[in-house]
DNA sequence: TTTTTTATTAATCATTTGTTTAATTCAATT
DNA sequence: AATTGAATTAAACAAATGATTAATAAAAAA
């Protein structure tokens, strides 16, 4: 993967990701990244060649960069079961407070178009994990119940995740303000580990 | 709101409806519509005045359909805390089985037009619901644990939907078809309510 | 049947959009 | 300083797109 990028790449790019996160592909124009990124026309297509390519570099990068960063919690040896689900809770709902775009622009895209996950080396590890293993290993032990762990997995995520993408609709059924939102994620980041071992547990 | 339809504005609606859902707003063009539901394009404009009207009143009527089949089982007086969440559970996931490209076209078109959401009557009845009650007066007789009624609503909806946002990623996760998916989506009938019990209780 | 209204059609318009071209400026190399 | 290659620019192109028009066909009313 090519590493060094000029400024006028970086400023192209970090427009057209705002952009993409913010109103998608299909609606995001090559002249509102020119504007936003303060280039011309013309320079999208020199450096990118389409504005395909360009869209899907960062889709790549932005979703290795989010994959990665989540087998990483998985992946710890060190750590208990218990420990690992704590640390996802927390460590996902900070990074997704810091881009909360990011979920619903990752879910909506991979619909148009699924084969692009496959591209990414990590998919597969998350059912392969340290996580896993020893969720498996609580059931061999009579310590949980006999549940598949695709549900295991289903349920952090759509506990930590689903939040983000609905709170057009929770912050009004509540009349949240933005700030009153993010509060309540941060409650979550502790109230999560709790309810999955509940869940989990004999 | 018109009742009657003639049946050229039906064809219309329904293959607009259906483009909508498979590729969003940006990326449906009116020549898709007149196409697929073999119409002739100027038609569609004689019909519904423009593309941004057709799909608000495509928007509005899914919505309202949506919403009102969820309120329909929060309100009943009938059913016990624990009932509601079951058929709650059952009924949602059959529906959305049945249309499974609604959740994300839902949310990613609401992020879009947040204050569409506020003209939906049913948006601030859940807050007030039947179910919503059962649950505070649990947590004043002691049964349940004292956490935000926010929380227990979001946590309902994100078991239940967000598996089926994320069914690209899953299904590459595990290698499941189609049918395994919705399979593993049956199973979750049953066992999202035991779940949702086990997360409030003390 | 005749008239009037409604529905449908093909053709066209005016913008928008992704991309390219050819000229110019800038920076590095000789 | 002269030369070469890369970066930048304004202008233009071709296709796509939402919308309209004017003519015709079909249906309803007289």
């Amino acid at each position: 993967m090519k590493t060094q990028y000029s400024n006028t790449e970086i400023k192209i790019k970090t427009a057209a990701k705002s952009l993409f996160l913010r109103k998608g592909y299909s609606a995001t124009t090559t002249r509102d990244i020119a504007k936003v990124s303060n280039i011309n026309l013309a320079l999208l297509n020199y450096y990118f060649i389409s504005k395909r390519r360009l869209f899907e570099l960062i889709m790549f990068e932005t979703m290795y960069e989010f994959l990665s960063k989540m087998v990483e919690v998985y992946n710890n040896d060190k750590t208990s079961l218990e420990e690992k689900v704590k640390l996802t809770s927390e460590k996902y709902i900070d990074m997704i407070l810091a881009e909360p775009l990011l979920p619903t622009f990752i879910l909506n895209e991979l619909k148009n178009n699924p084969s692009f996950f496959l591209k990414m080396p990590t998919t597969k590890m998350i059912m392969k994990s340290q996580l896993v293993n020893q969720y498996q290993e609580g059931i061999k032990n009579g310590l949980y119940l006999k549940i598949e762990p695709i549900h295991f997995v289903t349920n952090i995520l759509s506990l930590i995740i689903f939040p983000f993408i609905s709170s057009p609709i929770i912050t009004k059924m509540e009349k949240l303000s933005k700030k009153d939102f993010n509060d309540m994620m941060l409650q979550r980041k502790k109230l999560i580990p709790k309810w999955i071992i509940q869940m989990i547990k004999k």
